[in-house]
DNA sequence: TCATGAACATCAGATAGTCTGATGTTCATG
DNA sequence: CATGAACATCAGACTATCTGATGTTCATGA
């Protein structure tokens, strides 16, 4: 709760103030600032009215003014509010440039280890004194109630955002199966050839439970015997044979040899990858860079996945 | 040199943001600071114009309005605008009190040693947070010229103070005379018994040159064989028999059993002792407060070496 | 001693900003 | 679809502030 005396107080007033302070008349201080001598007059005027003491000592006749002792406390008072409203100037100058400020992401596990690295790493040479937070979750659900709440200002999101949000359009990230190399020929395998095959999977949320709508509506009501939130453990499963796995294209370790991964024909619906942010809520500088760099860094992602699909 | 862009800004500006942050709606805003909602839509507004940019978004509708990032930049520089604001109000009050500030004195060593003391342990006691300073010079002239730059606030004068200044006298400090125990009979001496005696003194600035003037007036015409500006080397010089000194009573160690004093006969003019400061300049409460405080201490101190005397 | 000029104060009028009160627009809710 | 909450807008009154002209004070120098 902010005081009440000092409310008409004008910023002007204060750089009156200091301009007759370091011009010594109010003539000078009134040809710096751009005013008559009259102006200046009745603006110290004004101030003496507002703080209820004398501001200068006029002597009268051809000599200067001078600051009286609590004029003296006023201006020095005085230059540190301007100094202050100066630097607030220079940061919303460096915000509306997206340098300043914090943005915080909601992102989930693929997009974490795929995307975010470099996306950070672009924002982070641009803008070094931006800060940048993140908040990963599993659950769709949870990023939208973040988003919601506003405990992050944007979110990627593996799907359609709920009402409320808008979003971009990221990137396709194409289901593929995992499975044991040799356990099926190279190439393509078709959905119904995992009919009744135990498959390991994630919890039922999200990707998970599109990719399982898929492949119920492509004639294959899959069986799960193990599910973890874990990519690492869901490919661990299925390098000890334990059963075979659809994961998003963008879950996968590439590079591991244990492992073969297959298309799948029918090609399923892939995942959306999508990044979203409240309807109608202005969004930071920093934030509409973020997206733009984002959809960047996601068009380069896609270049490479359709190397290896 | 201060920026123009926000010149314009008022602390009015920022209360009212910071009221609508805080209540959510410019109505419940406006009823806790006692305006309209149309004041409240428009002061935004002229906000929102002076910054730049919106600083709340209006979902429309019944619903409450929200912070952008952008405002809320600006809420948090202009809340620290305000609560700087605050601290000048109240720093201003206690400066009104005479509780905060700096005050610096001119003064020179008798009133340093025999008045100082006990006036500054006063001060202190009802100003903890003030700071007090001391000049000390001899010589009046020198005294004079700081007080004429501003660099004391007020200053102790040993007689009557140059033009520009006005003074308020303080206590009269009889001239005695000091001697070797024995060298004059008790009592009074008479001025004519000092023709021909050698004498010590100060060098011939201040209070020295009116005691000789007096003394040359009342017919004797002293003889300088030794001069000091410290009052210590003055009465060791007389207690070594060297000669007689004639000095301010407020100079003398009065317990010392090696040295006696005397009055005059006929009285010399005494030296008067007074506190000045620039004419037509506004005196800080806590350097008014000061004058009082030495006049009492004076007052008192004129009671006890009237009981000497 | 007096004219001069520097410096601040004051006044009147024009202009611009701000408040009130009434009315308009938007939109979630039942 | 009517209601009501919430912000926007508008017109009129009022107030503050600026300009330009004029007044007052006072140190200076002829």
């Amino acid at each position: 709760m902010f005081m009440t005396a000092l409310r008409e107080l004008e910023l002007r007033h204060l750089v009156t103030l200091d301009a007759v302070a370091t011009e010594g008349t109010f003539g000078r201080a009134a040809e710096r600032l751009g005013y008559t001598q009259s102006a200046i007059s009745q603006q110290i005027a004004a101030l003496e009215r507002l703080v209820g003491e004398k501001v200068f000592d006029r002597p009268g006749g051809p000599r200067p003014v001078e600051l009286t002792p609590f004029g003296d406390v006023v201006l020095r008072h005085g230059r540190e509010l301007l100094s202050r409203a100066d630097s607030m100037h220079d940061e919303l100058d460096r915000f509306r440039n997206g340098g300043v400020g914090r943005l915080t992401v909601g992102t989930f596990q693929s997009v974490s280890s795929a995307v975010l690295p470099s996306l950070v790493r672009s924002m982070r040479a641009r803008h070094p004194d931006l800060e940048i937070r993140g908040r990963e979750s599993p659950d769709d659900h949870e990023l939208n109630r973040l988003l919601a709440a506003g405990e992050v200002d944007v979110s990627f999101i593996g799907g359609a955002p709920a009402s409320g949000f808008e979003c971009r359009h990221l990137l396709d990230d194409p289901f593929v199966l995992l499975a044991q190399p040799g356990r099926f020929p190279d190439g393509p395998v078709s959905v119904s050839d995992l009919v009744g095959e135990p498959m390991i999977g994630q919890p039922p949320h999200s990707c998970q439970l599109l990719n399982e709508g898929s492949l119920r509506a492509a004639g294959c009501d899959p069986t799960y015997v193990f599910r973890s939130e874990d990519n690492g453990t869901v490919a661990a499963m299925v390098r000890s044979g334990m059963g075979v796995a659809i994961l998003p294209f963008l879950c996968l370790e590439i590079e591991d040899p244990r492992l073969a991964f297959h298309r799948l024909e029918p090609v399923l619906p892939p995942r959306e990858i999508t990044i979203a942010w409240r309807a109608g809520r202005t969004l930071s500088p920093a934030a509409e860079e973020f997206i733009e760099l984002a959809s960047d860094v996601c068009s380069g992602l896609a270049a490479t996945m359709s190397a290896f699909t």
